[in-house]
DNA sequence: CATGAATGAGTTTTCATTCAT
DNA sequence: TATGAATGAAAACTCATTCAT
């Protein structure tokens, strides 16, 4: 790679009027619309406007360039995520486990709902991937996880926890993103959230055990 | 998604000749560098006609458009990948999950070899994705699989087997793919695969006690 | 050229309120602002309305255009230079060709000094060159240099004082332009402004000796 | 000033095929006749392409950008004027004074020739007015000046002549270019250029007095 | 009077693909 | 077959000016 620019993902002006408001909404709306029934490559700020029933130039007026669009459509979504997480990790009142089961099923479905505008907004992080803004956003759900892990893993060493936390991550984001290609009913997406979680939930047994009884082996072989 | 076009991939002419071979391996050659390079935004048939040091013409006597270039690409990187499922799932000598370890060692090494490649073909997944062309490659795969997972759950239901195997080649695929979008060390390296290998190896294992004893419950809860 | 718009370059209104003053002033203000640190590609009236902390609005409300703040600018430029012409030239005590050296030391020095915005309000010249204002403002100070030269050149025919006047004219003000747009020291403008001085004395001298006895050769040679 | 670009100004390719300095030619040709016509601020690659009866496209193969072909267009002409310059300062034949009334002739008539389009390629100045490019093209005329100065200020010191030698480029190039922004009849123009002849030979005659009696006072009086 | 959101024509530049040589 | 010049639609983004509030 050579010289990708990251111009500014952030909005223009804080919009302070209801009117904005309004705006912005339409705009977003529109842009969800494009983006959904023309695919990222085919989405242009034109086309969102048009859609959006307001000129270019308004567009520009909240958004410093198309890919601010795409960043803050993504940003929305990881809030929504983020705000999943939250709700379901930490409700003490269920056993760990049963928790993360919830988890999967309710992520994996919110990924098929709107599948292909998840897909074309996926094939736009291209644009807004490597901003700065985007870290952070990434970042902002590693707090509950790590709470999560310690009670999901209490023996374990903190190192572990981590990288047991890391991987069910980024399995449960990257195959569901993966899974939700496709069009899926909702029985099929009910038996690969299970069979998601069976996984997630053999393998912290599995750590589990390992971590109050280090002498024997795992289920898995070692190299 | 409206109307995207989905001319073909496949190749405009059998290369019969030594020369057009090489003239198809220098294209593809220059291809690879100029993505690793210059990113899938700034791949352009003229760049890649200027590495391989041919005319953009040329190009077009062997690939029917700019997709099938990519296409074939990763279709040679989905090639590559069967051959080490083919040859590492299939060594009866070893225990199975020990094979399923080693692959996930390997799959997840090649793929942060070259990484910035492989992100830059998979930012233009979206111009071949979704060809006909493309899913037969990605089956190409599936009786290995199904072989293997046979071995590894030999007392499952077909049913199971099949979705357990998704799981695991979909986790493999997309984990391994996010994994080395970032730059790694051998040694992060190592650690995430065998913890991912971890996971599978319980989540087998587990499966394959269920599936024996079906009676008594798995180690995840049920919703 | 063909269609060159010449809209009005004149206030809008007379500013007969205090406050319209100000207005008017800060707009100025923020426009010279504007001109020093973006140069003439970069200057908008939206910019300019943004330095000068008012809206855009108000700026339409006593400029009729863009072009007409470019113009106000530069008046007031000229105005400065024609003060600077009355008082310089004007000043009997001493003996005209002093005078004329001080001026030049005087117009070349001012035209130093902020440089970068003369620089940008010379490039926007196009916007406003064609005026018939500007034209007016540029005639401003014909008479004072008529009377001068008829000091300076006493025996000479009125045709070859407006020449000789015009001449002079043009270079100190093109000259100085040019020499004004590199960066200068104080030494470098006293040295250029000596040398221009010695050209515009030694010009002078030889037409009043040729005016008088103009039987003999001039120093230079007719075609 | 914040942040004028400066791509490169230089051609894309080396035209090397007869078509291809057709092309090159055809696209100045009609970049002259849109910057005649239409002035510096309508000058767009869209219409010198209508111009030149070409596409867009094809401007882009043989210029790097707008700019370039602006650029091209000045240093054809300062070419000519360097050419000029050689041509008529080294004519060993004549008397220096008299070399440089012809060459002040020359060169006032030269910009008044074609002056629309002088005038708006000088208002276009600030697109490539800042590359290295043009820095180079304008030192090219350099050394025939120097030589030019010895001959004509043979006792003066290098000090001196280098400053007499700026101050005359300087003024011919910019009084030059004023005078030619007014439509002029050859009349006019020969007797303006025989006024700035004048000043020059005045200057130079006085010059070259005081270097040779530099104790006696010169014409203009100092400070 | 003041505001500043909205407009939309206009500009530069890119690039897949074709086709005459 | 090979070439690479030519095409021209399309895209991102700007900005002077207006006008409803």
């Amino acid at each position: 790679m050579t010289d990708r620019q990251h111009a500014q993902l952030s909005s223009r002006k804080k919009p302070k009027q209801a009117r904005s408001n309004d705006l912005v909404a339409a705009i977003l709306e529109a842009a969800l619309q494009v983006l959904a029934k023309e695919g990222a490559q085919r989405f242009t700020t034109t086309r969102v406007a048009e859609k959006a029933g307001v000129s270019v130039g308004s567009i520009y007026q909240y958004f410093p360039n198309k890919a601010s669009i795409l960043f803050r459509l993504q940003a929305d979504e990881w809030q929504q995520t983020t705000r999943m997480l939250h709700d379901t990790l930490r409700d003490v009142a269920r056993p760990p486990l049963e928790r993360l089961r919830r988890l999967v099923h309710q992520f994996v479905k919110s990924e098929c709902d709107e599948a292909g505008m998840r897909v074309a907004l996926n094939d736009a992080a291209p644009l807004y991937r490597d901003a700065p803004e985007a870290r952070e956003v990434r970042a902002a759900s590693d707090g509950v996880l790590k709470a999560f892990m310690r009670e999901a893993l209490p023996d374990a060493t903190p190192a572990m926890r981590a990288l047991a936390g890391e991987l069910i991550k980024t399995t449960l984001s990257a195959v569901g993103k993966e899974f939700s290609e496709a069009p899926r009913t909702a029985r099929e997406i009910a038996r690969y959230s299970d069979a998601m979680a069976d996984m997630f939930c053999a393998y912290l047994t599995n750590l589990g055990q390992s971590a109050r009884a280090p002498a024997r082996p795992r289920a898995g072989p070692r190299r």
